[in-house]
RNA sequence: GGAGGGGUGCCCGAGUGGUUAAAGGGGACGGGCUGUAAACCCGUUGGCUAUGCCUACGUUGGUUCGAAUCCAACCCCCUCCA
């Protein structure tokens, strides 16, 4: 089923995008006939997007390379709502403020990866409470509300999902599909946008606003959903050493964003190079195809390609070779995250618990000790077995640092000052 | 408003007066094996330089030498009835 017209589309097919979508004749159709304004919506649940989110994001900036318009819908209005979906409970509501600041550093993704401003088939961002927050109640409620069946609404996984589990649905997030399908007529309407994209789990949400378009506009508007992202041994994507990886510089570094793709698993390299890096497909095959050991050469290219779109090519180079410098070579590598301390406290001697929890590596001094009975500690490359340890000016090394690790892949460099 | 069930550590879930910082599982983290992979095996998983002290089983009080466990009031959730 590979042959589309549209070039949107097959990059999407060979890409690994497409999941769901619902009327893929017809919207191939559109995308050869002319431009075609599709859109995302996003939470804004933190001050940034995580690498969850990436393949939406990725989807727009091929929209957007394939000659259509992209817009990057930020839930400012829909985030007061919480989104039921796989939750097993409601989230704690934002305040307005909070969600102002998320929306803030979230921008700042959208403007490395789409190209915004007038012309045609430059993206746009729009912020759903621009509306949401102006709907009077009551003639939404006749308005709106007449399109929808309770019937129809029960059937929706994300609602039968709580009720299976007698866990608390309330009236508020039984909205949120409705606003999130009036989130679709609004935007069909003030920019004639046709498109809907989104994760999988959003199928039900993205249905409604098609069927809502359909009867109030008479329009044929489409949604297509990519497939749940996990690892290739199931575990959900996102997580590393340091707690989730965000997109954002400053929650995340570049070095440890490299490190996230350069840690995936062998069967996923493919799969990843695919959906997050635009290299030409022929060279994606070649790299995945590579076995045992060699694979790790797909994976730095991997991560260098991924850096390279989120931090730049400078800050990618960076990582890669601090991460050379640490793994290849077992160096205290300059590019390492270091803290700094007072030098007449390194003279007098710091307790090595204390120390890596300064450092960030450890929770606290009892998780420190406990570590070095387990071996996990390090000091200068040296296993730690003494949880009375003193770590004073003798352990300086030739550059003047303390190196500490946790485990084989967290380091900090100590520098006294 | 009435009747019944329930709220335990990151999550699920046992425990129903003392040996319970709380079984078991999941997750997470560390170690081993490797390739900075997966799978597998082992260990750790409240804080405190610590034979002890502090904090913790919805909240607040009470009974008791002693409570997550008993009592009272309150808060929240679920189911059924009105």
């Amino acid at each position: 089923m590979a042959n589309y017209k549209s070039d949107f589309m097959n990059t999407l097919f060979e890409r690994g995008f497409i999941h769901q979508c619902t009327d893929e004749t017809a919207l191939d159709q559109a995308l050869v006939d002319g431009t075609v304004t599709g859109y995302i919506g996003f939470d804004c649940t933190a001050t940034s997007l995580h690498v969850g989110s990436l393949i939406q994001i990725m989807m727009l900036r091929h929209l957007q390379k394939a000659g259509h318009k992209p817009i990057a819908l930020l839930g400012g209005g829909t985030t007061k709502v919480g989104d039921p979906t796989d939750k097993d409970e409601s989230r704690p509501l934002l305040s307005d403020e909070k969600i102002a600041e998320n929306m803030a550093g979230i921008r700042k993704v959208f403007d490395k990866l789409l190209t915004f401003g007038n012309k045609k088939t430059d993206a746009l961002m729009v912020n759903n409470d621009d509306w949401l927050s102006k709907l009077g109640y009551v003639e939404f409620l006749r308005d709106y509300g007449t399109h929808f069946t309770i019937n129809r609404m029960l059937t929706f996984d994300s609602v039968k999902l709580r009720l299976s589990r007698e866990q608390p649905m309330t009236f508020l997030e039984f909205n949120y599909m409705l606003m999130q399908a009036f989130d679709y007529h609004e935007l069909y309407n003030r920019y004639g946008c046709t498109l809907q994209m989104g994760g999988s789990d959003q199928w039900g949400n993205i249905v409604n606003g098609v069927e809502l378009c359909r009867r109030k506009d008479q329009a044929q508007v489409f949604g297509l959903t990519t497939p749940l992202l996990s690892t290739a041994s199931g575990q959900k994507m996102g997580k590393t050493v340091g707690g989730a990886v965000w997109l954002n510089e400053d929650m995340c570094s570049p070095y440890d964003y490299w490190q996230y793709w350069r840690n995936c698993e062998d069967a996923d390299v493919g799969v990843f190079l695919r959906r997050f890096t635009e290299l030409p497909l022929d060279e994606i095959k070649r790299l995945e195809a590579l076995d045992g050991q060699e694979i790790n050469e797909a994976k730095k290219v991997l991560a260098n390609e991924a850096t390279t779109m989120i931090h730049g090519a400078e800050a990618a180079a960076q990582a890669a070779e601090t991460a050379r410098q640490a793994f290849e070579e077992g160096l205290s590598a300059a590019g390492l995250p270091t803290i700094e301390v007072p030098a007449t406290a390194l003279k007098d001697g710091i307790w090595a618990p204390e120390l890596f929890t300064a450092a960030g590596l450890t929770q606290s001094n009892g998780e420190a000790r406990r570590q070095i009975k387990g071996g996990g500690l390090k000091i200068n490359d040296a296993g730690l077995t003494d949880d009375q340890r003193q770590v004073s000016e003798a352990d300086l090394n030739e550059e003047g640092v303390v190196k500490l690790s946790f485990g084989k892949k967290r380091h900090v460099l100590v520098k006294p000052v």
